[in-house]
DNA sequence: TAGAAAACTATCCATTCGGATAGGTTTCCT
DNA sequence: AGGAAACCTATCCGAATGGATAGTTTTCTA
């Protein structure tokens, strides 16, 4: 089974390498980079899958990835990363990818994994797919003030300004100041646009 | 590799069989339904993996597939099913399931799933889990009469009640009547609430 | 330590909302 | 033809909201 894997990262191609090459049954080619790794699709014979790192040089995102998926007719071509978002990995399936291998995936799975990719199948850790998407520090979230969150929450949940008052334990008027806050932040022009835009973005 | 598979279904299951059984490698038996399946797996040696139909007797939803994960240690139990939902599976999954496998799966993806499944790895394909979720006619919408959609739609537009009237060519008072007729079939208490139960609804 | 930013309280006022009540059309089904 | 349901208009009133303005306290940082 002939893999090529590419990635900057030294130690974690060359352990890479060692493994597979250690289960027998591979022939395993690496590149340091994706122009060198082109050169060595071209030139050589058929790889059974191709492992290309997200964050190499020369891959500039996804567009990496496209271009060699183009390179030649039928190549399995996989994406490994550390870091890739669940966004980023659903769109490298769609454009054809292989599937996505995380570098955390430990190196018994990593093997089934490529195994399973040659073969032709898709392949994405499930539990990476299936997590819920965290939105880690939204942009709005940092225009808002701790206060401002607590208020704009307490929005979200379809409460008066009383209410939130109360919960906070705010006197209405401070409530109705926060508001108007989070409406000129927010672009919004009343609560209710205030509250549709905050669970659009995601918050809460 | 011992393979177990339970499926009411005849037909379904001895092909499964045969084509297994067609690869040498694997050693298949099957089970009507699930109390038959239980028998063979207290009975029997170890199996490298057990798929189990969501609908056949006995399973009553994933709870079959509970009982079937606490039987015994470590055994590798997946899902195996024509019609199950996304969010069946996630739960499936999330239980500890080795995978699910759909039965309009091509038969070379399926063996190479269960190969993957009894190497310890969790399956699901992949498009199915990135599929969007569809929300076909939301029973919301049924209770709500033309108008009332109308309103709504202008509500979770973040518009105000005058607006809304202009826009339909309306006079506010209606409006304002819409308004009060849709928060108590949505149970809402203002319209904050009510933009917000509809987006989550999924409609517009 | 001085200044900026955040957070809070307060008052005034016009607008909007939400609820209640009382009707009037139109449309559709029996 | 009669009745129900949807749809519309209207008025009244209290409560909630949105905007403006003014000032205090706290907290962080340059």
């Amino acid at each position: 089974m002939r893999i090529l894997i590419a990635d900057d990262h030294d130690l974690l191609r060359d352990t890479l390498v060692l493994f597979l090459e250690a289960q027998g049954d591979f022939e395993t080619h690496s590149a340091i980079d994706l122009p060198s790794a082109q050169k060595l699709i071209e030139a050589q014979d058929r790889f059974d899958l191709i492992l290309l790192d997200l964050n190499m040089p020369g891959m500039n995102g996804l567009d990496g990835l496209k271009r060699t998926l183009a390179l030649n007719g039928g190549q399995r071509v996989a994406l490994l990363s550390g870091e890739a978002t669940r966004e980023i990995v659903e769109q490298a399936l769609e454009l054809g990818a292989a599937g996505f291998v995380p570098k955390t995936l430990p190196a018994k799975s990593m093997l089934n994994a490529v195994k399973f990719m040659a073969m032709g199948e898709q392949y994405a850790p499930i539990d990476f797919m299936t997590a819920v998407e965290e939105t880690p520090s939204h942009p709005l979230a940092d225009k808002l003030t701790q206060r401002e969150m607590q208020v704009l929450k307490g929005l979200t949940q379809g409460k008066s300004n009383k209410e939130i008052a109360r919960d906070l334990d705010l006197t209405e008027p401070t409530v109705k100041l926060h508001m108007k806050t989070l409406y000129r932040k927010l672009d919004a022009a009343n609560r209710t646009q205030a509250a549709l835009i905050a669970r659009e973005a995601g918050l809460f």
